[in-house]
Formats: structure tokens, sequence, C-alpha cells
DNA sequence: ATTATCTATAGATCTATAGATAATGC
DNA sequence: ATTATCTATAGATCTATAGATAATGC
């Protein structure tokens, strides 16, 4: 290895310092919260100490942007290209609230989490806000097309109940994934009218959907 | 007014200190986080200098138990309110969420969003969350009685369902709360696999049984 | 020579306490 | 005398920078 030795002893993780660092900021800002995890706990929880992490990050605030850019990505790139298939609009809903209930269930941490801190609302973060705005519009494009009236509103409840998930992960753990995101799912289109007798066609579609 | 008069010469608001105190560290709270948010911060805001907030709280912590305090007892007034009347279920749960949609929409502040702070999460604060807990026993003790299987997963789902309403807050504001929390109920019972045909009786049976 | 780390620290906070002060009430 | 406020400050952080050091690579 080149450089200096840590201090602690320890070498790097599976990956590299870095991504170390990442880990550790990961976890301690969904536990504490942003502005209550200091720039020691972060390096220290990597096996670093505190000041060797400006070698990797130009600072606190460059920790969190790199961490909420991976957390909406996927999501974005699964509503363009349910865009661009062939399909129902419900089996496409099912198959989008699938998809974000799977991604914000997984991982070790609730990574989801990120999204609550108010530091968020920073303009440090105005990219990624405007991400989240564009994929809430592809759920209102795909409401827009089952619901008659209030379309807003409906948009508004269905992401609320795709992301209230976070919420249920900060108090419990979710034993069965993909069950659970299924059931989400359902209860997504449920929300926006479709009566039990069509769910198992819907379904059915929507996990053809998914494959791409 | 008894007592030195305070150094920015504004005398105390409609009520007290106290109350001006509370007003200015719900919204900081809300808008910066809880660490974020300094003493000083609050206590200027209030229009007072910072060491005179120790006047009124032991600490900082002890505002925040103040303020969660005030959010979650008038729903478990409601829950238990609705758990001695007569009536189906699905109208009582419908009832329950208008109620707590109303809740999470009324006030100037997004005080909702206090439960997403992660401080919440320390033993200070372990009386609030097993109030929140009891709440959710409402909501699931309602849903076991109209789904056949997982309850705890609707139930999960009806809740975040509810909860997301302060997410979607924060990026908004809702016109017209009353509509927005009808529709919300709406959804709720849709979640549970009501049909849509059965809607328009458990909405009259929720709104009668929301009078008491 | 380059790199990854370290130690040390300046400067800016922030919380909570000690004790003074400017009102009213008795 | 009591109360609500103030000013001042101790002590504990915390972030970011400066500059040293211990590896490898050439």
């Amino acid at each position: 290895m080149v450089g200096r030795p840590r201090a602690t002893g320890e070498s790097a993780g599976e990956r590299d310092s870095r991504q170390d660092l990442l880990d550790a900021a990961a976890e301690l800002f969904v536990e504490r919260g942003y502005a209550a995890t200091s720039t020691r706990a972060v390096a220290e929880r990597a096996g670093l100490r505190q000041a060797s992490l400006y070698h990797y990050f130009a600072g606190k605030e460059d920790i969190l942007a790199v961490l909420l850019e991976g957390t909406v990505l996927p999501s974005l790139r699964m509503a363009g290209a349910l865009r661009e298939q062939e399909g129902s609009a419900a089996a496409k809903l099912w198959a989008l609230c699938r998809f974000d209930l799977e991604l914000l269930c997984a991982g070790e941490h609730n990574l989801g989490a990120l999204y609550l801190l108010p530091e968020v609302s920073a303009p440090r973060f105005a990219e990624f806000r405007a991400e989240r705005v564009e994929l809430k519009e592809s759920y209102r494009a795909l409401v827009a097309q089952l619901v008659e009236t209030d379309v807003d509103t409906s948009a508004d409840l269905l992401f609320g109940l795709v992301e209230g998930v976070i919420l249920t992960r900060r108090e419990k753990s979710i034993p069965d994934v993909a069950a659970f995101a299924e059931a989400g799912a359902d209860a997504g289109v449920r929300v926006v009218g479709r009566a039990d007798a069509d769910l198992t066609v819907i379904r059915a579609e929507g996990r053809r959907l998914s494959g791409f």
C-alpha cells in the first residue's frame, strides 16, 4: 500500500478508504443525522483520523451530496425505461412502485432516510431535489392516465405511500422485502382506484415490464 | 410587566415568552433540524437573549420534548374515542385517517416533520415514541378486522400513507386541507381492499363517527 | 517523487452556568 | 422580595488548513 499507514493499524476496507468513509457516513447520517455527526465520528468509524477525510472530500457537505446522488438515480432510470415501453399505465405504475419500494428497503442502512434530513433543503443539494421532483413527475404522469379528477392529490398520496416505507423501516426491519414491495405496489394501484378484480392481470403485466 | 425588560425592546407575544420560545423552536427545528438549530437562534427569533431560554426550559432537549408531546396526544385521544363507539371498522379507519391527515396538515409549521428528526430516537424521547407505537397499534387493530392476510404489512403501508403527507407538505403547500384529508382517508380504505362501490357508505358513517 | 496518511492547531462556534440588573409587588 | 431578563464567560466542541511523515514507485 502506497502512503503512510493508518494510525489505527487497520488497512483500508474491501474497496478503498473513500468507500470506507462513505459507508461510515451513510450509517451515521441515517442514525444520528447530518449536523449531529462530526467529521471526526465519520473518519474514526472508517478507521482514519479526522483530517484524513479531507484528502477524499472537499468537506462534509460533499459526502452527503455523493450519498444522495446514489439514491435517486436508479429510480429515475427505471421510470425512464418504463416510459419507453408498451404497456398499460396501471402495470407501469405497479412496476415503478415495486421497484422503488425494493430500493428503499434494500441495503444495510436505511439510505432513504437521507431524504428526511432537513439539511437536504440547502441550496447545495438543489440538483438532488430536482431529480426527486423529476421522479415524482413520472408518478404523476402515470396517475394522470388512471384517475379522472384530483390527479395531483392522488399522485401526492401515492408518492407518500411509497416513501412512507422509509418511516416504517426506521422502526422495524422488513423481513420479506420482495413480498412487502409487491404488497405496496398492489396498495398503490388500489389508491388510484383499480379494483381488486383487475389486480392479478396488472401484477402479471407489471412483473413482465420490470424485466425489460 | 414584572422583570427586566427585553434588550430588544419588544415585549412578549400574545401569550408569553415560553410560548414565543416554543413557536420559534418549532419553526427552526422543522426547517433546519434540531442539531443545526442553536439555542441562540431559538432565543433570538423569540426576541430574547440566548441565556434567557434557560429560565423556561432545562435545556434544548426539553423544548423538543414539549413540542413532540403536543403532536401525538390529539391522535391518541381520537383513536380512543373511536374505539369506544359503535360502528364498522372501515368507517372508524376512515375517520382516524382523516383526523390524522387534518392534524398533520394543520398549523403554520409542518410539525409532523419533528418525527423525522433523527434525534427523536434518543432515550430522552422514549415516551413520545411509545405513544406513536400505541397510535400505530390502533391502526393495526382496525386493519385486522378488514383484511384476512398480511395484517402487519397492510398496517405498515396504511400508516406510511398517512405519515407520507409530512413529506408531501415539505415540498408543497396543500391548498384544500379538508379535501386532501378526505381523499387520503378514501385512499386508506382502498389500501385495505374496500371497493369504490362501498366508499360512499363508509364515508358517510365515518363523518358521523368523527363528530362523537 | 508521489501518495496517503498523520499531528497540531486556529478560529468559530455552541451549551449551560454564574451572577448582575431592572422591572413590579408587597 | 420576586421575577424576568440581561451580560459575561468557562469549557467543550467542531471544521478545515498547514505542514510533517512513512510508505511505495521510478
